[in-house]
DNA sequence: CCTGTTATTGACACCGGTGACAATAAGTTT
DNA sequence: AAACTTATTGTCACCGGTGTCAATAACAGG
């Protein structure tokens, strides 16, 4: 190995003193470029930016090298001009609906939690599906930062115009929601049915058998997906919904208060209600507490979702936990996924809520 | 005014018949970039570019023209380029590490609201104060996206070590607190003060002379504000906050539910507490209606904040509310108006909370 | 030794904008 | 009329990366 050979490499290069030096000579006055990481290193700019981006086409030695340099020197490449590069940018939007600010907050951790350690950030956009521009908007905020990705969550993810509008700008996406509505690689269910088989479960083994519900807003699917989970669980003990005893809330807090007044009118009254959310199931106890009867001795109530109002009221919802942060850790890592390599979607996409039993709930009084 | 003059511009260029001709030939195969804006309209990039930025060295017929072609054929600039040549982006950051949803997804709201209708999105970043990486965090995250700005919410408004590294490396930003900590054009003051003071007034017009306080975080600077706030409210009736009714919480529901049990051992018991939020007011409630005692009969209980909690629990809660999506509003106006050339704040920069009177409070037994 | 192949690297244009400064034309001054 | 201003516009390099394709060297085969 001669180290005079015309176009041989200087092996003699000491990286990480060259690039100390650097270090001691601009003392942090600006940030490093791929500019300084090549000159350093003995190569051009190209080579470098080969390396950041793993390439195979890169010399061992070399690769060595640069990397001990960007190391020392503390290069991390600029994500703009990286994305101007690329035509398009390192931000995964997050496009929701949801008015709940539990489930949007730990969606939002959850997501950033998936894009630990990369490149990525998160940008929020909260919209309005009942305005006729909210695709519109949608696009023009997707196109114009040239997002890598967006996650919807429910009920916007539920919306085929939106996911319409996404894949004809060739934008990718995952779609949070409570039933499979997409190709595997772009779904996380969240199995709601499966929850509300263990709400009924939980009921029924109590001893309920005149057994209430509260239904969600029709036009989310969770709604129907909790029904029927509901259904499903009270008929493995011989238990059927009768129609008298399902009510039609639209999830929020309000609802459960006007649905929880007319239950108490029913004859004979049920020893139970399952609301589809825990916002009803509070608007239930509270229209209990407001007719001075008392939960669950007058009636057992179980909620959904276990957010914090479950505990914030008094009895605390026996209710069905929903790893809502777990959730957007999934998305959010299968929204990656997308792009490297493996065409393989790994991890099930699917999450699976729990019940958790509190003092909302006890045997009837019979 | 000859049509013929070497250098004078064709003046009987159609700028809208040529432009729609681009849109028929392009179909929206692509987006507009500034060289199509600048060959269609008969001038270098250059002068788009300054028509972008409003700058006044351009001919105002010139302007017009440019401007037609840019409404018809849809250009936007590209942040990422231009971000790229101005060494910024155009995004604003959030960094917080309030755990309350609620306050976080209002704030949110409040800062989109300010930033509709500009170029800027916002990036959200929670953190972790007693993480001894968060600011080295917070220091990367701002200097690799090159954010425009940032918007701190309590209690990291509070710490000085965010806002010097942030003015370090010449980052704007803007903190919302409940004191004034800054120069005006980097506050947004919330006046917990004049908050608290309503409701110790309420507590006093209703008779209460034996008042009880359960104070938040001492870490925080709401909490020694509402009750600074709270006993000049008291003051102004005569009456004073003795140190035996002063328990201290920690802002969370368990505090609440501790200290309340702590309230009702005093002797003798006070008639009616306020406690510094929501929160620890919900879970006084909540110690109460274990101990088998109601709520306002036995003790008036007032909250703070007006988060949802207030009105889920029962009795709902007579509590402060803050007006947190305005703040987050004029927070993100204050913070792109220190771009603009009126070097005057405009604005006030203060917000003042107001009482919610609700089920809670009444005058006392005796 | 000549040629084809593979491995590695660099040159150069380009992504879509902006900054610095020069160039041009028209109007003003002397 | 020459020289100076002012108003307006353009040229060219650059921001910090990547894509394309050519160049080079080392190696294998004939």
């Amino acid at each position: 190995m001669s180290a005079v050979g015309r176009k041989v490499r200087n092996t003699a290069i000491d990286y990480r003193q060259v690039s100390e030096q650097w270090n001691a000579e601009h003392q942090g006055q600006r940030k490093p470029t791929i500019n300084d990481v090549a000159e350093l290193a003995g190569v051009s700019k190209k080579t470098v930016s080969r390396v950041i981006n793993n390439s195979p086409l890169v010399n061992e030695e070399t690769r060595d090298g640069i990397q001990t340099v960007i190391q020392t020197i503390g290069y991390q490449p600029d994500p703009q001009a990286r994305g101007l590069a690329f035509r398009r940018s390192f931000l995964v939007g997050m496009i929701y609906d949801n008015p709940n600010p539990q489930y949007v907050v730990n969606m939002q951790l959850g997501i950033l939690d998936g894009l630990r350690g990369t490149a990525y950030e998160l940008v929020v956009h909260p919209c309005d599906r009942d305005s006729d521009r909210f695709i519109e908007d949608a696009k023009q905020f997707v196109e114009l930062q040239k997002l890598h990705g967006v996650i919807l969550t429910p009920s916007i993810s539920e919306d085929d115009r939106i996911t319409d509008m996404l894949r004809e700008i060739g934008c990718a996406y995952v779609r949070v929601a409570s039933i499979a509505l997409d190709m595997e690689q772009r779904m996380i269910v969240t199995n709601d049915r499966i929850g509300s088989r263990a709400a009924a479960r939980h009921l029924a083994e109590l001893g309920h058998r005149r057994v209430a519900f509260i239904a969600g807003r029709g036009s989310f699917r969770s709604a129907h997906e909790r029904r029927s989970g509901f259904e499903e669980g009270l008929a493995e003990f011989g238990l059927k919904l009768s129609p008298d005893y399902i009510l039609q809330g639209n999830y929020t807090f309000e609802s459960g208060l006007e649905q929880g007044a007319k239950l108490l009118a029913l004859d004979p009254p049920p020893t139970a209600v399952f609301a589809a959310n825990d916002e009803m199931a509070a608007g239930v106890v509270q229209a209990l507490r407001i007719a001075g009867l008392d939960v669950p001795e007058s009636l057992s109530v179980v909620g959904f979702d276990d957010f914090e109002v479950a505990t914030r009221i008094w009895p605390r919802l026996t209710t069905v936990h929903s790893p809502t942060r777990d959730i957007g850790r999934l998305a959010a890592e299968r929204l990656l996924q997308s792009e490297s390599a493996d065409s393989e979607v790994s991890g099930t996409g699917q999450t699976t809520p729990h019940l958790v039993e509190r003092e909302s709930t006890a045997s009837p009084a019979s």
